[in-house]
DNA sequence: GTGAAAGCGCTAACAA
DNA sequence: TTGTTAGCGCTTTCAC
């Protein structure tokens, strides 16, 4: 005999009440209720979620894309998401894409375990034909990007206006953008929100002072150690570096004391997330702070709404800009 | 009609005949399997994980419990967990119960969900309670204390060896030690491993050296940073520290800065793990190197055998002592 | 070598 | 208000 026979039982009700009472699905009158609980806390008998899911077609299990675990934001995201999460009742799985050779069979595997929804938070062309699929399993998918579902990012405009204007008022006028990713596939917003600033405020525009990503593409600190060194090598004559992200501009940092520069004295330095360590560095590193609580809770609650079939909107979360001592004063002429 | 019993007629076969190919659970005949195959691809079939679950008692998942997803430590090792998990059609679910109040629910919920083994990455004693009931519930556990399942852990009796042996040779005799986590609850055997070598070289034995955690418990910049501030308020006179993990050594680096402090003319400073960013500090920092790829794959495999119930017994991967930058001769005493 | 049928633990009509 | 029952999609004896 099952616990659940034994519960139902034990409380002198049928199954099926048991189920309604642990649901909240129908009224139980408040006596049967109290005896259900009893049985179900003697019994310490736990519903077995597959066997619902199995019902209901709903897994109460969520995912979130990811493609670089490492980089603190991501984490932070995840962290905020998971909290929200666990307070529906829900579970998400984190998957780290960049670790497998990403030809979708992880994306098919989560398609079926029935999951309810995804949360892309870096997108890959690579993605595209697991989420083509998994959308039209009837899966809700909020994303980085407007290719897919619905869009939750980060509005870089606002900080990146701040930045600018706030390098335009120390006197730089060539500012660097070093990538990690490719701007293309997976960069645009930010890109473009850095672009304009630099029109905005009459700045050097100059494909020298771009530094695109090149594949396997990776935002890390390698990226902005290599990014720093080209543009060095170009002679890019900037008296500032935009790093995409922390990580990129924690290499640039190193790249540059290699070279026996110092920041800022002979050049400022900006990344972007804000993650915890930006402010231990040395000099502390300036920075776009993105929400990253915000963010993951916004998610979840996104693919909520989605999935009681609410409607749902686009989400831009807005960033802001934040000066450390890794920005100042032009004190020589560009590098 | 389901898709299932589409590509059962498609291929003129039983339902269990599909089953059978898909899981190679019984020997086909070859035009039987291709015929079917070929429904599969057809009608782009995939059977349900769940329904299988249901079944079989077994959910392909498995979970790894963290209490600081934000250290690139754990993301490191979550990631070859998962790699090595895809390999064998296992998903992953990274749980980092640092974002909740961790009563237990989450550990509940896996239960509910099925789940295969779990991977204790960072223990609390707040976990005993769902864990014992996991394990009693035939959920196979690796974890990095003996408390629980079979131990999964770093040894680092070797790698602090070697550090000390260095320290003593380069003049150093005393030592600190800041934890950052309770050194009681989770911190065991980095502690008597460290104990150990003071010993073992003759360096000085003094409790104003130690730097234990307080609540809450958590090893990053911030405890690294407060514990440097207090050894110097202590007058610990050290020579040299020892931060549990790469995160507070950071936070170390900064405090001494802010002090006026110079690493390592004024001190030598040691973190462990080796993350990715240590070697990009200023100056690159020391560590102990932990194999976080090895330790994420043996996690699995160790999960798997025990699935299999195979015989699996604990396992220490010996970790490294690498000299960078921040570590050289003693050249003033102790701050 | 292949298929028929029972049943995994639960929910949701529908009956009572 | 509560109970009966029919599946959810799959695996797995057990016949054939």
């Amino acid at each position: 005999m099952s616990i659940r026979q034994q519960v139902a039982l034990a409380a002198g009700v049928s199954e099926a009440t048991v189920s309604h009472v642990v649901n909240k699905s129908k009224y139980v009158s408040p006596e049967l209720e109290a005896r259900v609980l009893a049985a179900i806390k003697k019994y310490d008998y736990h519903p077995s979620t597959i066997a619902r899911s199995m019902v209901t077609k709903r897994s109460n299990h969520v995912a979130m894309l990811v493609n670089d675990l490492k980089n603190p934001r991501y984490a932070a995201i995840a962290e905020a998401m998971q909290k929200t999460a666990a307070n529906y009742g829900y579970i998400v799985s984190i998957i780290d894409f960049n670790s497998f050779e990403m030809d979708n069979n992880q994306v098919m595997d989560l398609i079926s375990r029935n999951i309810d929804g995804i949360f892309v938070a870096t997108y890959t062309d690579d993605l595209k034909p697991a989420l083509d699929k998994a959308m039209s399993s009837g899966i809700k998918v909020i994303s980085a990007v407007k290719e897919f579902g619905i869009v939750l990012n980060t509005d870089y405009v606002p900080s990146l206006d701040e930045m600018m204007k706030d390098l335009k008022g120390l006197g730089h006028e060539r500012v660097a953008y070093i990538s990690g990713y490719s701007i293309k596939e997976s960069q645009h917003s930010k890109f473009e929100a850095f672009k304009s600033a630099v029109r905005k405020y009459g700045m050097e525009e100059d494909t020298a002072l771009i530094v695109d990503g090149k594949p396997p593409y990776r935002a890390d600190f390698r990226a902005g150690y290599d990014g720093a060194k080209e543009l060095l090598e170009r002679k890019a004559r900037m008296t500032a570096i935009f790093a995409v992200n922390d990580l990129a501009a924690i290499g640039v940092l190193a790249a540059l004391r290699e070279e026996g520069l110092h920041v800022p004295e002979d050049i400022s330095i900006v990344g972007c997330d804000n993650i915890d360590m930006a402010e231990f560095m040395d000099p502390p590193l300036s920075t776009l702070d993105v929400p990253k609580e915000k963010m993951g809770e916004a998610a979840m609650k996104m693919l909520l709404k989605l999935m009681k079939k609410e409607p749902c909107e686009d989400v831009w979360i807005p960033s802001e800009y934040i000066r450390r001592k890794s920005v100042s004063l032009v004190k020589r002429e560009g590098v």
